[in-house]
DNA sequence: TAGTGCTGGTCTCTTTTTGAAACCACCATT
DNA sequence: AATGGTGGTTTCAAAAAGAGACCAGCACTA
């Protein structure tokens, strides 16, 4: 057998959970990843784990977010079971969103990456700075 | 110590440091997020942790990915200080990626996540597939 | 009673991002 | 002389995201 194709072919355990075990087409932790990966998601994630908000709490707390992806995220969130969305009929009837026990436990992972990510922010920036000068 | 407490603490310290002290818009946290967030950073990452490969064997390890893109998210990687590209004077050259010490130390915390979700993908897909079942 | 504001959205239009594919120069092999 | 592998760039179409108008329902106000 070539080596550089057994190469390829032999994967960390990590990767081969995010690969299927070369599976591209139904990997499910790519799926899930993805579904936390986008924009909007882990920082809706950080807010509603502090405590449950309402929609246009959300976007007063998220200037730069539009209603638009506002809507489209929560909605995404909730149907991957992240987030559960609660409607109240008070006049005129309010909406609550909240994290699930799904979310709470999503959540915890996803504090280390913010955690290194309050650690580390300088180096990053450190690090585009030079590659910034550095460029011709 | 009481771990409801500690917990209480841990999300709160996480979400003074991903918003800024309530401002969202201009937050050092989530620009180093949303540089890791994108749709084929994590992946490559993930792979990359593993040993460093070359641009042909990323494109070919990762399938689904156009080469545009793989282009771009290693320059964005590099950019940030994840990744190393180095290019050996062969015929024809090839460019070897690999993570750079600060790469290798947010491949930690970006693991907690990827073993998170290869953990609980069922439970996402269930949701998803009951949130899909309970629409009009 | 007509106007105003607040609620949580949707709809439309424009801009940005992404994907698909062609193209490139160089060199080795066939 | 044609082919294939190297690591890209360029071009054009499609998809996603942003900006802003619009909406129904009710409360309060003038």
């Amino acid at each position: 057998m070539d080596s550089k194709i057994f190469n390829l072919k032999a994967k960390l355990e990590v990767y081969k959970a995010m690969t299927n075990g070369g599976n591209f087409a139904d990997c499910p932790v790519r799926d899930v990843i993805q579904g936390i990966s986008g924009k909007w998601s882990s920082l809706l994630v950080m807010a509603l784990a502090e405590k449950p908000y309402r929609f246009g709490e959300l976007r007063r707390l998220v200037p730069d977010i539009s209603q638009r992806m506002l809507t489209q995220t929560l909605y995404e969130l909730q149907r991957d079971g992240y987030v559960h969305r609660e409607v109240f009929p008070t006049k005129p009837p309010s909406v609550e969103y909240s994290l699930t026990d799904l979310g709470r436990s999503m959540f915890a992972p996803l504090q280390m990456l913010v955690q290194w990510a309050e650690l580390n922010h300088d180096a990053v920036r450190e690090a585009r700075a030079a590659f910034d000068a550095a460029q011709p």
